[in-house]
DNA sequence: CATGAATGAGTCTTCATTCAT
DNA sequence: CATGAATGAAGACTCATTCAT
């Protein structure tokens, strides 16, 4: 079933270096704006070695980008079709933006990544995530005709999830220029739970 | 008053073409992975002739930078503490969206720069920018201590309508993939008015 | 009919002088022993400049394959049906020694080339080069039928024409160290000139 | 008399396969145009165990070259000047085939070595070989002196035997192009033994 | 005003070789 | 005896910029 030899400590750490130290300069720079140098650097480690270890810099951003779409869609793949209507979507759109708070790099490593016109994960953009946010729009709109919440359109009811989720990790530096250096996911959870919450509630009785 | 010779019209004509072939190049590529054989193709120059427009790269950026940030503050200017609230913030969001949908390589050339940490507009973002959010915030807070929109955090209302806004820009290849290729625009504008209305008005008749 | 704008004097020299350095470069080192940096000493230039006028490494060996192939076949073309056989034979064999004496670095590129493999011509080799010896094979079979030359392998004599003349081309540092730094092209003249004649001469009365 | 510690079993098992590996890759690509990887692949064995053998790639270069140039020389070694001349000659000659026929990978080893100029094996060309030559040269001339071969240049007679010999394995790809992929060997032995008992023979009943 | 020519400073990648175990 | 790990030096190629006309 693992058709690679086995990895040794070393070789398993020094990836794992590598990759976080791409992920600090990918999600600056970009892919093009990234250099080797930079990345070794960040790593630790000398530039050769770090091709000893992976056989070019594409190498080491598909590899991030891999890792990165393991996980992307799980927050929305767990939005259960059998739970309480609000309280799912509240969730849902709490667990994307714990992922923005805990994991800023993979998100602006995705937002480079869509803004040079997604060259690698265009694939993934129309297949799996297409597919899934079409099934769970379904669900959305079953919620929605069975009046459990207000009708609204559900596929731009996930984008604005992601749009604002996504938002405080990317546009981190202008929202702390805005908003002070404090902890803006705070407040962000707190706003988005209102935002939806009166959206969505068909009882009109809205303050907590 | 005018420091610059007066321009001809050659020199009128060839920095535009200059900046709209940076602006189509830089906002899919970033600074770093735009080259100014793209941008003189886009433009339909030669290299040298670019330079003859402009000292360097950077500076066609720049200027790319600074004529953005001309207009970019102009739909929150606008907004006007003497209108009726909630139709205020939504003419706000609207004028907002309309920009994206009309300027997307300006949104997405903001876009690059701030993913990259901002680092030739930060002054503007602690600066005019934050004077004018916190401006407007105040107006927004009155609004609320008045009873005229629902209470919630002014600051994260105005950040929620940039995020959800500009998305449909920067985010166009993934907001394609899964909407389909039409029109998202009209869908962003539907919903988008929707949800802040759903969050604004007092008064919970909501239907329209 | 030319597609190409028209070539400047300073290009048609540079270009020149960069082929005539890859020949130099080429011809002993092998493509892969060859390094841009030997080339661009040869020729008198910088690596950059060697490749404004040459894309790469690859497209320099390739147009000095093009320019050669262009008149390698010529002398073999030339051997004329209508002519006397033995005079026809002898003096292809001349003129393909000739050809290895005034172009020695073409001869070996040629050989380094088919040493590798013949990576880039073997369709040439299976194509062109095949059907022109078939050709004129045929011209000599007919010469043996009718008598005119004693019968042999015409293929195996024509190949024994390539060894023998390119040989002193190729192997001219093994040729030296041999026969001393004399011009080994006399002797091998004569001496390839009585070798064919002997054994094509259908009349015996062989001394001249 | 022997200076090195006697050879283990594994010791000479693994020097020979990387010197055959060696043989495989170099006779392709030349010095600079191999790799120790490749090398390495071709004996079976890691990158570094390859240098505990041999302590550079030089090294087994030069360990191919003089095991090559050990028995190199044995085909004219064997030119008995008290055999009978045409029969010596043409025995030589088909010797020297059958070594190209058995042997191409050292064949096109020497000629990629020549072709560079002879950089590790001049002083054997400039020695050894070009005294064998003369002696031979001499034994051939005696030959012509007494009448029991035709008169014509020695030297060139014998680098006539290389060219043509050495050419079915050096030019192997290009002989096969242009006589299918049969065997070449077989056709060149009758040519050869013709086209030098034509040249030889000094009574003029040629035909077998 | 425009462009062909040229280049120094990178940037990715290869590779022979060394080190440590 | 063997190999995983590491690297300095070099090599092909790119690119912003300068020069000359």
């Amino acid at each position: 079933m693992n058709e690679h030899p086995p990895m040794t400590r070393i070789q398993a750490r020094n990836r794992a270096v590598i990759l976080s130290g791409g992920l600090d300069v990918f999600s600056i720079a970009g892919f093009r704006g990234a250099t080797l140098d930079q990345i070794a650097d960040a790593a630790g480690l000398s530039k050769p070695n770090l091709l000893y270890y992976f056989p070019s810099k594409d190498a080491i951003y598909a590899a991030l980008l891999e890792q990165l779409l393991a996980t992307w869609l799980d927050p929305l793949r767990a939005l259960d079709a059998d739970g309480d209507p609000v309280t799912e979507v509240l969730a849902y759109a709490r667990r994307k933006l714990a992922l923005s708070r805990d994991f800023p790099r993979e998100s602006r490593l995705f937002a480079t990544e869509i803004l040079a016109g997604a060259p690698q994960i265009h694939a993934m953009l129309a297949g799996p995530l297409r597919d899934l946010v079409n099934e769970k729009a379904l669900v959305l709109q079953s919620w929605m005709d069975a009046g459990r919440i207000r009708a609204t359109d559900p596929h731009h009811l996930i984008v604005s999830i992601w749009a604002l989720t996504q938002h405080y990790a990317d546009f981190d530096v202008q929202v702390r220029a805005v908003l002070g250096d404090g902890d803006a996911f705070a407040g962000a959870d707190h706003f988005i739970t209102d935002l939806y919450r009166s959206l969505l509630d068909p009882a009109p009785a809205r303050r907590l």
